[in-house]
Parts: C-alpha cells; sequence; structure tokens
DNA sequence: ACTTATTATGTAAGCGCTTGCATTTAACTA
DNA sequence: TAGTTAAATGCAAGCGCTTACATAATAAGT
C-alpha cells in the first residue's frame, strides 16, 4: 500500500500539453525533440521527480539494463572486492547490479538465479563450475546470457573470467616444498559443491605427486569460520607424525588455525608453517602476517563485467574473448619458514 | 538481444488450453484453481521453466515485493553482517533484496535511491542519519517507506533502527578514561556527511569534557584505509605531549594504526593504547586483539528488515514501532592498557 | 425437478512505457 | 507560389500480468 501513487508519463504529458510519445523521446533520446519542448519536459521531470517506471519499461523494451550476480557470502571479504570492481565497471555503463547470496547451497543458489531473472536481470555472473544439471539445464534452456568467475577451465561451456584453482593450488604446495618442507597437511573448505575448494586440493595433491620426497599426511575440511578451522588444525596436529605446514583452502581457514596456534602455543612459523589462499584483508593483519596466494579479484570484477557486457551487446557469439584466464601470485609474508 | 523470448502466461495457457487467468491464479492463489487444472499447470509450468515477467507483474499490482539498501562499501566487512541478517529476514518472508553502494558519497547515494526505486523498489534501507536536503526531499515528495540503520536518534522523522552513535563513542572513551588515561588521540573517519563518524567524535568529546582531568590532544581524519589510519597516526604522535590512548573511529582506523605501531617499534598496549570501533573480524586477530565497541550488526539487519516490512504491510503509521534503539557494548581485548 | 448457493473458469480492461507509422509543421527549392 | 523534404509530434498497439466481473458448471436444498 504505497502512499501517493507514482507519476506517470501521462502525468506529465497533461500538464505541459504533449503526448507520452514526446516526453519518453525526451528521456531516452533527447536530440529527437525540439529544444524548446525538450527545456519544458525536462524542468517538469525535475520537478516533479519523475521516475520511469522499471516495470512498464522493461515490458515495453524486452531488455532491462540490469545484470544480476550470485556469490555464495556476503559475511566475509572474499567476494566483496571482484563484486565491488564488477559493479563499478556495470555502472559506468548504466547497467544496474542486483546481487544475491547462496550461502554456498546450489539449491538457494538455484532460488536466487530464478528470482534475479524474475526480477528482469539481462545477465548473471556466477562464482564457481560446478552446479547441480538442474540448474546447468536452466541455464541452458533459457539461453541465459552468463559468466563464471573464481575459476578457469578450458572445458567449461560457458564464459569463464578466473584462474586455475588447481593450478594455483599446485604452485602453493610446490612453494611450500621448495622451502624444504615434506610433511605436510591441508585444511580445505567444504569440497562438496564446490569446485574452487575441491580443485585447491587436487592442485595440492598434484604437487605431492609430483615430489615422492613430500607426504601428505591428512586433509580436514571446516567451513569458513575460524572456529571451525581451530578444530581441523588441532586434529591434524594430533596424527602421528606432526606436519611442518598446513596448506589451508583460504585465508579464513588459515587465520582459524593460525590464531589457535597462539593459544597452543605453537611457534609459527618456527614449529609449523601455515599458508592461506585469498589473500583477503585479514592475511595483512595476523602476527606473523599470512603467506598466501593472491588472487585478482578486482581484475576478475572488471574483466567479467566487460565479457557480461560483451555477450550482451553482441549475442551469444561464440567468440573467443569470452575465456579469461587470470594469474594467482605466491604473497610471501611471515607465516611459511624455510627449513 | 535475448535468445530465445521467454515463455509468457499466453504460451502455457495455449498449450494447456486454459486461460491466462487461470494460470495466474493457480501460481498466486493455487487453492483457487481445480484440483486436475492445477496439477496440468504445475507440470507444464515445471516443464518449461517459466518465469512471471517481473515487470508485467509490478505493473499489474503496482508493488514489486522488492526492496533496496543502500549501503556505503561493500569493500570492508562493515556492513556485511547486519546486510546479510537483513535479506535473511527478508527472503523469509519472499521478498527479494536489491544491494546498491553509494562509496561514502551523498550524489552516489541518491542516484542508487533513484535506481532502486526506479527497479521498483517497495522500500529502502539506508544507512545513518544524514543526507542532503536535495534526498530528503525526494524521500519525502515520494513518501518512501524506508528505515536507517546504524544511528538512532529520537529527533528522526524517518523510522529507525540502530545505536546512538553518539553515546557509544562516550563510552568507550570514558572507559579509556576509568583505566586511567588522561592523554588522549582521535582517528576519526572522514566526518563530512557521515554523521555516524561525526557524532563518535562528538561522543567522545563529550567524554573528555565531562572529565577535566583528560585532554584532548588531537583529531586526525582518515579514509577508511589502513594506509591513511597510519599516516593520522604518526601525525597525531608527532605532537608536542604524546597521548596514552588513541581512540579511533572504526576497527580498520584502529587496525591500520595498530600495524604501524609495529612497524615503529611501539609496544601496544605497554607504551601506547588503542581502541577501535564496530568489532569486525579483524578486531580478534590482530595481536595484541583489539579492544573495541561491538555493533549489534546482526540485530540491526533483523529488526530493520521487520520494522520495514511492518511499514509496508500496515502502512506508514506513526507507531512507536518504527524507533528502535540497540545497545553497544565495550569489548575489552588486549589494546587498551589499565594505567 | 427446479431454484439457489457455490465453485471454477473465462473475458477483458488496464498497469506505464516504447516505437513504427501517420500526420502536422516548418524550412527550403525551383 | 507550389512542390518537395526534413523535423517534430501524435496515435495507437502491444509488452506480460492481475483482477473485477460475467458466465458456466456443479452441488445442495426444497
Amino acid at each position: 500500500m504505497r502512499g501517493t501513487s507514482r507519476t506517470s508519463l501521462e502525468d506529465i504529458a497533461k500538464i505541459i500539453g504533449v503526448s507520452t510519445a514526446t516526453i519518453s523521446r525526451c528521456i531516452n533520446s533527447p536530440h529527437k525533440v525540439a529544444e524548446p519542448t525538450r527545456k519544458r519536459i525536462q524542468k517538469a521531470v525535475e520537478d516533479l521527480g519523475y521516475m520511469p517506471h522499471f516495470g512498464g519499461r522493461a515490458l515495453a523494451r524486452n531488455r532491462t539494463n540490469t545484470i544480476g550476480a550470485i556469490i555464495p557470502t556476503m559475511d566475509n571479504a572474499m567476494f566483496a572486492g571482484g563484486l565491488q570492481a564488477f559493479q563499478d565497471v556495470l555502472s559506468s555503463s548504466g547497467v544496474t547490479l542486483l546481487v544475491g547470496s547462496s550461502n554456498y547451497d546450489p539449491n538457494q543458489e538455484f532460488e536466487q538465479i530464478r528470482a534475479l531473472l524474475s526480477q528482469g536481470a539481462d545477465g548473471l555472473m556466477l562464482i564457481g563450475e560446478e552446479r547441480p544439471a538442474k540448474t546447468r539445464k536452466f541455464l541452458d534452456q533459457h539461453s541465459i546470457p552468463h559468466v563464471l568467475a573464481w575459476c578457469y577451465s578450458d572445458a567449461s561451456a560457458s564464459a569463464v573470467v578466473g584462474f586455475d584453482n588447481r593450478k594455483s593450488g599446485r604452485a602453493i604446495a610446490e612453494h611450500v616444498i621448495n622451502q624444504g618442507h615434506t610433511k605436510l597437511a591441508v585444511i580445505a573448505g567444504i569440497r562438496h559443491g564446490n569446485d574452487r575448494a575441491e580443485n585447491r586440493v587436487k592442485g595440492i595433491e598434484d604437487a605431492i605427486e609430483a615430489n615422492p620426497s613430500s607426504i601428505l599426511l591428512g586433509i580436514a575440511e571446516a567451513k569458513y569460520s575460524f572456529e571451525s578451522a581451530a578444530t581441523a588444525l588441532e586434529y591434524l596436529l594430533n596424527s602421528p607424525t606432526r606436519p611442518t605446514a598446513i596448506i589451508c583452502g583460504s585465508d579464513v581457514l588459515a587465520v582459524g588455525a593460525l590464531l589457535r596456534t597462539h593459544s597452543l602455543g605453537i611457534k609459527v612459523p618456527d614449529e609449523l608453517s601455515i599458508t592461506g589462499f585469498d589473500d583477503i584483508t585479514l592475511a595483512q593483519v595476523t602476527s606473523p602476517r599470512l603467506t598466501t596466494v593472491r588472487i585478482p579479484q578486482k581484475e576478475m570484477g572488471r574483466q567479467a563485467a566487460n565479457v557480461l557486457l560483451n555477450i550482451l551487446a553482441e549475442g551469444q557469439k561464440p567468440g573467443q574473448l569470452n575465456r579469461i584466464e587470470l594469474e594467482t601470485t605466491i604473497i610471501d609474508r611471515g607465516t611459511l619458514a624455510r627449513l
């Protein structure tokens, strides 16, 4: 029950005595309207604080200039930077961004997709590759323009802008091994339904396989919370042979583990090395500061936006621009010891 | 240029041989439709992956079941938690949330407000009280249902769910003073156009005025970045008499300052005390962990959602439920010394 | 069997906007 | 001055949906 009903084109039309068509044109392509009329219309629009009705417009144009993004969570900084960059590019193209979050739950993601599309999103940005057949079918059936971010694979049928989680997982593990560590353990995010978490671990395993001197003592899965990572750490520490380095699937996990080492009186990195993944703000703040893998958040956001805008503008040509791989870099700070 | 044009009610209607009205009813109030018809319709809807067109619906109903929130930034965790809670409540009422961010810029906020409303938002959640007359007039003129969060004042004409920044500023300052500090300094956020930052400082000043033994050696404003806070710290440290405690307007600022003390070789809290504000994740992670003011983020988000839903449901009664004050609490950790 | 509720469906008007086409008006040309 | 062209505006259809109202089908009451 909205108070005053909104002012419509028709209202303005009556007031200044022109047709709604003219006003519409004045708003959308001012040059098609004669100077004096334009002035009058613009004044009226300004005075009345007129806003075009989105629904009406969407109906008439059959597009909304809106695109949607669904991220797993807003709760930590993981996606914020990328999203911000995404948004910036979009809004400088006059496109509005709708954001939904899925709580890492494929069903919620599906619902959000429906919701956003139903809201009129012309296209979508999604995180990661893996999703249920149902979801994929849906995207396909409606041929929804979309781009995947935070992941990269040559296989993907969709446009994708991101980095290869497996490769990066391998890189950090090799880096650890190169520092002389042989007894490794992993704290991973929940892998089920999360290809990023999954692939990072695979990469780590790749590295270990390739370096026979090194051995993987254990993998513990943890939710993205300090507490849960801390528990995982203790679990790993209790294995018969103690690892010298713990590779974590995200900074949140690494920090959770690190915090627990403090209370356990374990010296990092002297007695135990810990690495993170993502390079969020948190990583710069701990003592010692966290050695981690930096992912090109901003860049991903920006490029993803461009790719999507492109697709929207030109239609779904299976062009080559729709697949962009970015690189991650290892940031050496203080939690990885050279043995 | 969307590939396949979307399926419409009419399409389904043709396929199963009923009128669009029936289908519409079947979707919106299933009980009004006879069992067998309903089944058939539901199947078709499912099979075709039909989604109602938002625009059409908005037009016909004159409401969208969508509400908008505009926060200053997505970039740090400041608002994420509250927003998440806000979203949770909304979606359990079948309302979609649209999020915009303003970069702490009143003009961008205004544009976002227009954008969200134009998108059909039935109501808004905004952060803080202070905004240009233009914006206030706009909200008023269109009688936009809205709720303000992250602030509280009895004076506000709008619905408001939050805490009194001034009171909280005073509380933390008094706490510092009670620990025996007399030489204080402040690192504040940019106060211009930001009543939260402004009021926190005012509160601190209140406390100092009320305790004549204490003295305010300086106030430095800083953007919400580590770097900028670090610079502010050095500036304050260079004053002729050195403060024993620095009260910061936010955790980001406090952490930025704290980090600089590390590189400066200043021992916190032995040589210098630092307090934060907000109690974001960051605060638990530094060494020593940050003494700060916890704000009831989740609670604010939840209540703000309820208030807004209420207003939307019942119209703008100037009832008393529209003004909720929550309390902040001081979290004592390791950066405040007892002198 | 015949009226009277009740329930299920269809009809059609409109929500506010855009846009192809028709019309008017103004500006030139010859 | 009549004839042609270009520019500015109006007309009206239609985008997909909801909903009051009308109608048809069914069940209930006498």
